[in-house]
RNA sequence: GCCGCCUUAGCUCAGUUGGUUAGAGCGCUGGAUUGUGGAUCCAGAGGUCCCCCGUUCGAGCCGGGGAGGCGGUA
């Protein structure tokens, strides 16, 4: 496993991720996966979108179908049907969305399934067990994400736990040749405690380093404040991680403050409730004025959707709640987020990420009616 | 023909002994959604309370007549 950069444009940078189920081209945006699947995708569909790797969820798999079933039935990549690489989340937001469901101490988390109300619980050691078990092989540490806003204490004492838990992480990960562990920086938005965090993830060392507790209601103009100091706290010739994010203009700010990977359900999820990402803004299938559209949903798109169905029919098969409606438009929106990772990354190879931006911003300006 | 029940938002229905601007669910029109609970949340529009007459300070509600629907019966 081996990170190599190719070229930077001001602290923008792509380069590759090399693993032995294959490379991952950078800056990459991750499809989620969280149960085994890409909802409303086959596996074949989203590598044909120019996908290299996906997520999956830790939390998730280890209730159902179990950890212990996947790895009897050859692992995640086998049991889903993806061969290319596959990054699992440890469980640790869960904490934080799943809160009503969970007791949190020094050892770990105690959930209680949203499935059965079953007991289950998740350390450290856990966690890094199941994600050897899904045979992951970008394995995050487990952590805890506070929900923001919170005071300095409080982001304090979660950092601090988060790097205790980081460090338990290390230790249970060992050496496993082929596969990378990856830190996660915590620290809220506090200037201090990121650089801590950084500080006591360095001294650890990892595989790479992912930015975590961000994009979790802060804004973008707070986000982007955090990322401009933040990232210069890591590795520079380690992967840089910012989870969970974004929108489209969000990974165009964070790529040009340095970030290398990024995941996000916006894509796949908004495919599923009627919001698409075309190049001229975000497009709201379910309203009425597309029903009698026969124009595609992105005149500047080569996905299936955008070549073969008018947005009158997509807005039809919504609103009737056609199982196509979600394979169409989630195909769309990682088609999209794929070709603006492509164009980034071509920017930047080009040196010319500043004329990108100014570009696609100028697109979003323009609204998505026009030209006919 | 007679008897009974029913008629309130686009649909299915609440609506107390008569008392301010008549409600709900779904649907509709918009919005939110950032390490996915196929999740969830927010807002808005929409009513000749079947029609007419009456009683009353005041009627969706009480009385009379009519219309339409459902059921029973000769």
């Amino acid at each position: 496993f081996f990170f190599s950069l190719s070229k930077a444009d001001k602290k923008a940078r792509c380069g590759v991720i090399s693993t032995p189920r294959g490379e991952v081209r950078t800056p990459a945006f991750m499809p989620v996966g969280t149960a085994a699947t890409v909802k409303a995708m086959l596996p074949e569909s989203v590598s044909a979108t120019g996908a290299d790797i996906l997520l999956g969820n830790t939390y998730h798999l280890m209730l159902r179908p179990t950890a212990e079933r996947i790895s009897n039935l050859g692992g995640l990549h086998n049991f889903m049907n993806w061969r290319k690489p596959i990054l699992t989340d440890s469980g640790g937001f869960q904490v934080m969305s799943l809160a009503e469901l969970r007791r949190l101490t020094e050892e770990g988390v105690t959930f209680k399934s949203h499935i059965d109300g079953s007991q289950h619980i998740l350390s450290p050691e856990r966690s890094i067990e199941i994600q050897k078990m899904l045979g992951s092989d970008i394995v995050m540490c487990f952590d805890e994400c506070p929900a923001l806003p919170s005071s300095h204490e409080r982001i304090a004492d979660s950092m601090q736990l988060s790097m205790r838990w980081a460090q338990r992480s290390r230790d249970a990960f060992g050496d496993r040749p082929g596969h990378a562990l990856f830190g996660i920086q915590q620290g809220g938005l506090e200037q201090d405690l990121r650089a801590k965090s950084a500080e006591i993830l360095r001294s650890i060392e990892f595989d790479g380093y992912a930015l975590g507790g961000l994009a979790v209601g802060e804004g973008q103009e707070e986000m982007f404040r955090v990322l401009d100091f933040a990232l210069d706290m890591l590795p520079i010739d380690k992967p840089r991680y910012l989870m969970g994010v974004g929108k489209p203009t969000d990974i165009v700010g964070a790529v040009k403050r340095g970030v290398d990977m990024m995941d996000c359900v916006l894509p796949s999820r908004s495919g599923r409730t009627g919001q698409a990402f075309t190049h001229r803004g975000v497009v709201n299938i379910k309203n009425s004025r597309h029903q009698n559209d026969p124009r595609p949903l992105d005149f500047d798109c080569q996905c299936p959707a955008c070549g073969n169905y008018s947005r009158a029919y997509l807005h039809h098969v919504f609103k009737a709640q056609e199982i196509i409606s979600s394979m169409l438009l989630t195909w769309h929106n990682l088609h999209y987020y794929q070709q603006l990772m492509a164009k980034i990354r071509q920017a930047i190879e080009n040196q010319k990420f500043e004329e990108f931006e100014v570009e696609f911003y100028k697109n979003l300006s323009l609204g998505d009616l026009e030209p006919i």
